[in-house]
DNA sequence: AATTAAAATGTGGACGTACACAAATGGAAA
DNA sequence: TTTCCATTTGTGTACGTCCACATTTTAATT
C-alpha cells in the first residue's frame, strides 16, 4: 500500500528568502526575475541558482496585487441576436473579465452580424481605431479575418481566436471544437445501429453568398470523411438540403421537395449548426416521425427538442468555456509571460437526454 | 444588431472608499464586511447600503495576500496501486493544493485499500488524531464512511465527498458523476441499434465479501431502470456475471462457462467499474469477436482498447476536476465564507475512438 | 459630577511583490 | 588625488485587505 504522504513544507519560499540566501537586496532578486538588466554575472548565477534549487515560485496573489500596468482588450464576436450560441461565449468573456479585474484588466466588447461580412469589416476599423493592448475575435469571415489579422499585426497588436480556427492567422492561441472530428463524430453517432437501406438528410445553413460558415463547411467535410471510410454509401442514400438564415417558410418548401423525391424512407438527419430546433420543427410539419436527429450546441430550444426525443443525439463544443479560457490565455501570455499552446482544442461532447441536466448544470455552477 | 459595450470602469470599490462614502474609518467597513460586530446600526445600515448599491467586491488578491489563517486539510481516498482511477482524483487534489498553496493551506494524502474496509477503518483513525480543518474523502464504504463521518461531526471537523455520493451524511458537500444516469447512460448507448435476439453480458467488480462498491451497484441499478423501462429483456438476453478483484485466471473460466450457457451470440456487454481493459482481454482469450463494449474510466489500458475498437464508447466522469472542484469548494466555504450547493454532479462524458485524444489533451492542459 | 465598564470606532502594521528613485561602487579621465 | 559618469545595488512605498490593538464615545452606576 501506498505510504501516506506527510505535511508540505508551511512557509513559501519569499524574495526577501532569496535575497538574503544571496547577500544581497530584495531590489536585485526582482531584477534577475524580470530580467530587468542591471545586475552583475555574478550575482545573478548566484540567484538564479538559489531560485531554480529551491524551486522559488511567486505569490500569485502578491504579484497581482501589485501589478501597476492597467490592459485593455477588445473582443469582437457575432451579435447574439440570430441564435443564442454566442451569448455563450461572451458570458465565458465576461466570467474571465470578472475573474481578472482585480488585475486591472478591461474588456471591451465589439459585434457584427455573421451573415454580413461588410458589418465584420466595419467593425475591425473601430477595432482597430481603439488601439487595444490585444484583440479576442472570432474568424468567421476567413478572406476577411486574414485581413485584418494582417492589420492587428502591422499595429503590434496581438490577438486570439475563438470557436473556429485559421490555420495561417499568426496569432497568440486558439481555442474551439476540433471541427473535423467533430463532423466525424456526427457521422459515427448517425450511423451506428442506423437500419441500412435508407436515406439520410445533409442539412447545411448558408449566408445569403450561399457560403456556409467556416466551421459548418469543416464539420461537412469531417462528416464525409467518415461516409466514405465507411463507405456508407453502399447501404444509405445521402440527401443534401441547403437552408437559408432567413425565408423560414422557403426552407419548408425545399424540404419538402427533397423528401419528396427520396426512393426511401428518411431515417436519418443531421445539421452543422446550431439551429436543429428549425430543422425539427420544419420535420415534424411533414409528420416524419422515427427520423434520428443530430445536431450542435446546447441552446434552449436545443436541448428541449433533445428532451422531447425529437433530436438524438447534440454535439456541444463548451462555449462558455472557449470565452473564459482564451481571456485566461492572453493572461497568462501578456501578464504573467507564460507560454501557452497555439491550438486548444475543447472536447467534442456528446449529449443525450439523460445526461443533458447534469452537463448543463455543471457549466453553469463552473461559472459562479 | 446589438450595440457595442463601452469601457467599463477602471478604478474598482476599494474598502476606504466605501469608508469615505459612509463617513466612518476602514475598520468599521471591515467589520460589516465581516459580520464581527461591535457596530451601530445606523452605520451598519449605511455601510451595507452603500456595499449594495455600489456593488462592492473584494479584491481577491489583496483578502487573499492578507488572510493569515493556516489550514490543514486531509484527504483519505484509495490507494492507487490497483488501479490507476484514484490516481487521477490525487492529481486534481494537488492541483488545487497548488494553486491555493498561496493561501498557506496544507493537505496531507491519506490511503487506504478500497477492498478492505479494515484499512479504511485504520485510516479514519489517524486522520481523526490529526484533528484537520476538514476531511475530504470518498465513501467506498457506506456504512463505514457513516460511522466515520458522525465521529467527524463529533468533533466538528467539515467533510466534503469525492466520487461517490452517501446521502446520509452531513457533509459541506460532495462532486461525482449521478451515477443512476451514468448506468443509464451505458445501457442507452449499448442497446441503440444493437441487433435483437442476442445475449449481452452484465458484468460486475467484486469484493471479496461479493459486494460491489458503491458506486458499481448505483450504475447497475440505473443500467436497470433502462432496461425495463424499453422492455429490454423481450429482445435480449441478460446474462450477470461476478468478476473478482484478484483471481484473474478464474475470472476467465467464469466468463467461458456463461458465456457457453447462452443460446445466443453475445454482441454486448458492459462493466461497471474501471476494469474494462481486463474484460477485454478476456473476451479476446475466448475469441467472442464483434462485441459492443461498454466501461468506465480513462484509464491509458482503457482508451488503448477504445481505439483498437475492442471497446465501443468509454464514460467518463473528470476525475481530476472532482478532485479539483472539492478543495477548491473547502476554501470557498471555509476561507472565503461563501455559500456552495451540497451535491454537484459531474457530466457523464461518452467518449469514442475518434475523440479521446482532445479530450484527454483538453484536460491535460486544465492541470498546467 | 465623577467613575467605570462596555460598546463603538479608529489606527497602523503585515501579507509578498513591483517599481521608482536613491545610494553606492568602480573605473576612467583630468 | 579628485572629478565625473556609468553601472550596479539598495531602499522605501504602494497595492487592498485583515486584524490586533488603541482610542473615543456612550451608558450605567456611584
Amino acid at each position: 500500500m501506498k505510504e501516506d504522504i506527510p505535511t508540505e513544507e508551511i512557509q513559501r519560499l519569499r524574495i526577501t528568502d532569496i535575497a538574503r540566501l544571496a547577500g544581497v537586496s530584495p531590489g536585485t532578486v526582482d531584477r534577475v526575475l524580470h530580467n530587468r538588466g542591471h545586475v552583475s554575472p555574478e550575482k545573478r548565477a548566484k540567484i538564479e541558482a538559489i531560485i531554480e534549487k529551491l524551486d522559488y515560485r511567486p505569490n500569485v496573489f502578491a504579484r497581482s496585487l501589485s501589478v501597476k500596468k492597467a490592459m485593455r482588450f477588445v473582443s469582437l464576436i457575432p451579435n447574439f441576436e440570430t441564435t443564442g450560441y454566442w451569448d455563450y461565449i461572451r458570458k465565458g468573456i465576461n466570467k474571465a473579465q470578472k475573474e481578472i479585474s482585480d488585475h486591472r484588466i478591461i474588456i471591451e466588447h465589439y459585434f457584427f452580424d455573421q451573415y454580413d461580412n461588410r458589418s465584420f469589416h466595419d467593425a475591425t476599423k473601430k477595432v482597430l481605431a481603439k488601439l487595444p493592448d490585444a484583440v479576442i475575435f472570432s474568424p468567421v469571415f476567413i478572406e476577411e479575418s486574414i485581413v485584418f489579422a494582417q492589420k492587428l499585426e502591422q499595429k503590434n497588436i496581438p490577438c486570439v481566436l475563438v470557436d473556429s480556427n485559421v490555420e495561417t492567422i499568426n496569432c497568440l492561441a486558439y481555442y474551439g471544437q476540433h471541427s473535423l472530428k467533430s463532423g466525424y463524430t456526427a457521422a459515427h453517432l448517425l450511423f451506428t445501429g442506423l437500419p441500412p437501406g435508407n436515406a439520410v438528410l445533409l442539412t447545411r445553413s448558408v449566408r445569403p453568398d450561399g457560403v456556409g460558415s467556416n466551421q459548418a463547411v469543416l464539420r461537412e467535410q469531417g462528416f464525409m470523411t467518415y461516409v466514405k471510410e465507411k463507405k456508407i454509401r453502399k447501404n444509405y442514400q445521402i440527401v443534401r438540403l441547403d437552408l437559408h438564415s432567413s425565408n423560414t417558410e422557403n426552407n419548408l418548401k425545399r424540404l419538402k421537395t427533397v423528401v419528396g423525391k427520396c426512393t426511401v424512407p428518411v431515417s436519418g438527419a443531421v445539421i452543422f449548426s446550431s439551429k436543429v430546433y428549425r430543422l425539427v420543427d420544419d420535420l415534424v410539419k411533414l409528420k416524419l416521425k422515427g427520423v434520428r436527429v443530430i445536431g450542435y450546441d446546447e441552446l434552449p430550444q436545443n436541448v428541449a427538442a433533445l428532451k422531447t426525443g425529437h433530436v438524438s443525439y447534440l454535439i456541444a463544443q463548451r462555449p462558455e468555456m472557449q470565452g473564459y479560457l482564451v481571456v485566461k490565455d492572453l493572461l497568462k501570455q501578456l501578464v504573467y509571460k507564460q507560454p501557452t499552446h497555439r491550438t486548444n482544442y475543447v472536447p467534442v461532447d456528446i449529449l443525450t437526454k439523460e445526461i443533458v441536466d447534469e452537463y448543463l448544470q455543471f457549466n453553469q455552477r463552473l461559472n459562479e
